[in-house]
DNA sequence: TCCTAATACTTAGCTTGCTAACTAAAAACA
DNA sequence: TGTTTTTAGTTAGCAAGCTAAGTATTAGGA
């Protein structure tokens, strides 16, 4: 890296971190609006998508893993969406610790309508920017959660 | 943009925005971990750091706006802050409505002590990333910003 | 001048991530 | 086989963002 000249990722006030967490809190506040007459949110409608998408009938685990969240964090998510109809827990048959999840046929249809507003909001968060832009940013976010879990490790153990 | 090639960016699990989500959580745990042995978090040592950077004696309303979040939120942290002595609130002189914030001696102390460990975590997560990199990186949250609040109002006028 | 509108701030309560501590079941191993 | 460790999941409670609604105070007209 050049030494002295100054350079833009330094600017971004009030730190590149911080400005990171806006730009997350903001897009997630645009799905959350957009879905809000659906009766979704940004966390349930990832964690319908997601098991649409990685197959229904896997466990909660799986799911959570898939979602990078915790646990605990899915259970909630999935109280919601079980109340809402959209979801269906079974006994796992094979591990009597577990659970497995299906889609109900509304959860289903929740799915399919959905997609649609999330490709609209998708489309107008890379307005103005280019496939190589948006293909380095990819690359840089892979990088930094590597240095950041290399962080967290570093400091957990001094 | 291109059709039909798959592009890096689009690969990225969940999506682009939850991956967003999800470096932007453990870049501040990384933070939260590092200060931690100071009593500091990442939304104190923000408020803080830009406290003596943006110049001292301004009002809540305008450390909320450079910190970029609302007020009540910053009202919180305020009463942390004091309670650990960092900083002092006093009455505006020209505003009876408002209060002007000051760190204390111990507050400064703090800031000086915190510079250094910030810059660590900053060099860890920006290893092994480039100058050019890192700008285009800047762009794009900077554009994407944009095209979030953007897509806020639209959605709010509908 | 007086009334209305905007602004600075607080309080209350929601969201959704987290960790810590728990239970029940499965797996590992002595 | 019996004991210990690991794993799946829950509950409880924290963190720090948010909105909505309330109180003062100030500013902008009529």
């Amino acid at each position: 890296m050049s030494a002295n000249k100054p350079q833009l990722y330094e600017s971004l006030e009030p730190s590149l971190g911080v400005f990171l967490g806006r730009v997350f809190r903001h897009w997630r506040s645009a799905v959350n609006q957009a879905v809000a007459h659906l009766g979704m949110t940004e966390s349930r409608w990832t964690a319908l998508m997601l098991l649409k998408k990685n197959g229904e009938g896997c466990t909660q685990q799986a799911l959570a893993k898939s979602l990078m969240i915790e646990l605990p964090s899915l259970t909630r998510t999935i109280k919601q969406l079980q109340e809402q109809g959209l979801i269906e827990r079974r006994p796992d048959p094979n591990d009597r610790r577990a659970h497995c999840l299906w889609l109900t046929d509304s959860g289903r249809e929740m799915v399919d309508e959905l997609a649609g507003y999330i490709l609209a909001i998708r489309r107008e968060m890379y307005e103005g920017l280019s496939d190589e832009q948006l293909n380095v940013f990819a690359e840089v976010l892979l990088r930094m959660e590597v240095n950041a879990q290399h962080c967290l490790t570093k400091l957990e153990e001094a």
